[in-house]
DNA sequence: CGAACAGGTTACTCATGGGTATATTGATTG
DNA sequence: CAATCAATATACCCATGAGTAACCTGTTCG
């Protein structure tokens, strides 16, 4: 039990700023997982608030419309790749070890609940200005990792081939569990994403 | 123009039957390419049979309710991930070779529309029966590739891994293309599929 | 104090779209 | 020829679920 300060009940201005995002974060999080669960079109916001105990305006209240929630999961989940890319942008080594690292990254960002929000929830179900935005942000995502390819093909650690077959190629692969992990697996996420991206960037046949 | 025979306007009791099949077909084949362009929640039945001439009630009398018409595009998918199997386990060579005639199958299958459809519309809109049955026969179809890979690395031919995972990242791999290969575009599938086979079997690092 | 506001509720509206009842027409068959 | 069936249409029903209106309550601020 944390008490250290007499813990008034009167909250801050602060606190309730807070209080306002951190329920702000719980509905998002509590509608991402049951879009991953049972596909968007078949969750109701409403079950969405149920879970949490709440009514149905009240995620119109914090959140807006049922496509500016996932809107909001698709930003979240964007900026994991962001993030991804900038750290193995600054990761050492050759070419390859960056790709190698961003891949690592990019396949954990895909098993969690946001990024899996990304992939399952492919830009049909938005209007057509969304899927504007999306298919830009992704081209972005694209272009980066066409950039390490490239960047390890100049610097020999890559076999040269067509660099955006070969984006495709990786990203398909990594983007697949998606679909199929479950969170409390066997393997986690971690363990997985460097197991794949080994198989991967190694080849099958012995050498 | 065809007029061998006198061409009576009257049709015999097979011609019927044909007609009524290709309609079947024709009608199938509208629906999925809906279900793939536009996602199986937004296609309409109306829509569908519009987009052939005819009435909504024509979709229920040749082809049942909207989940039948999905279930029945996916049985036509899953079949051609059999006609996959059947064909590599017939092809000679090693091990390694056999799982890459199934892999170049299996990648042309996801380009299909009905295989495009298998991939793209996940289990999500199906019944919980529905979605029994396709789990199942997925189930079939990676027993099937991890029977070649293990039987590649038993002969030497691939190198020992997890078989289970390299299953998962080889599938995933080659399903995304059912999310962003257009079919008139600049690469045929054939060719997309060897290239993506070569580029996952050969591996990134020069030798 | 009273006005305005934040957070929440209950109870509605209403478009949508899956599915069906029913009618029509032409061919088939007993 | 009557009965039936296949193939289609029109016109409808009705559940569902997104979004909203109106209301309540406690807190904050001029």
């Amino acid at each position: 039990m944390e008490t250290d300060a007499p813990a008034s009940p009167f909250r801050t201005r602060e606190q309730k700023a807070e209080e306002r995002s951190a329920k702000r974060r719980a509905l998002l999080i509590a509608a991402v997982r049951m879009f991953n669960e049972r596909g968007y079109h078949a969750t109701l916001l409403e079950d969405v608030a149920a879970s949490l105990g709440v009514s149905k305006p009240t995620i119109y209240h914090y959140l807006g419309n049922k496509e500016r929630v996932l809107l909001e999961c698709i930003a979240l989940g964007i900026e994991q790749y962001h993030r991804a890319i900038d750290e193995a942008r600054e990761a050492p080594g050759s070419g390859l070890d960056r790709l190698r690292h961003f891949l690592r990254a990019y396949a954990r960002a895909n098993m969690d609940d946001f990024g899996r929000c990304v992939i399952r929830t492919g830009p049909e179900p938005l209007s057509p200005e969304g899927r504007q935005g999306l298919r830009e942000r992704k081209r972005r995502i694209d272009a980066a990792m066409r950039g390490f390819i490239e960047e390890g093909i100049a610097d020999g650690s890559i076999v040269p081939t067509d660099s955006k077959l070969l984006a495709f190629t990786l990203a398909g692969a990594l983007n697949w569990p998606a679909r199929w992990h479950v969170p409390g697996g066997e393997l986690s996420a971690e363990e997985l994403a460097s197991r794949m991206v080994d198989m991967l960037t190694i080849g099958l046949a012995p050498r």
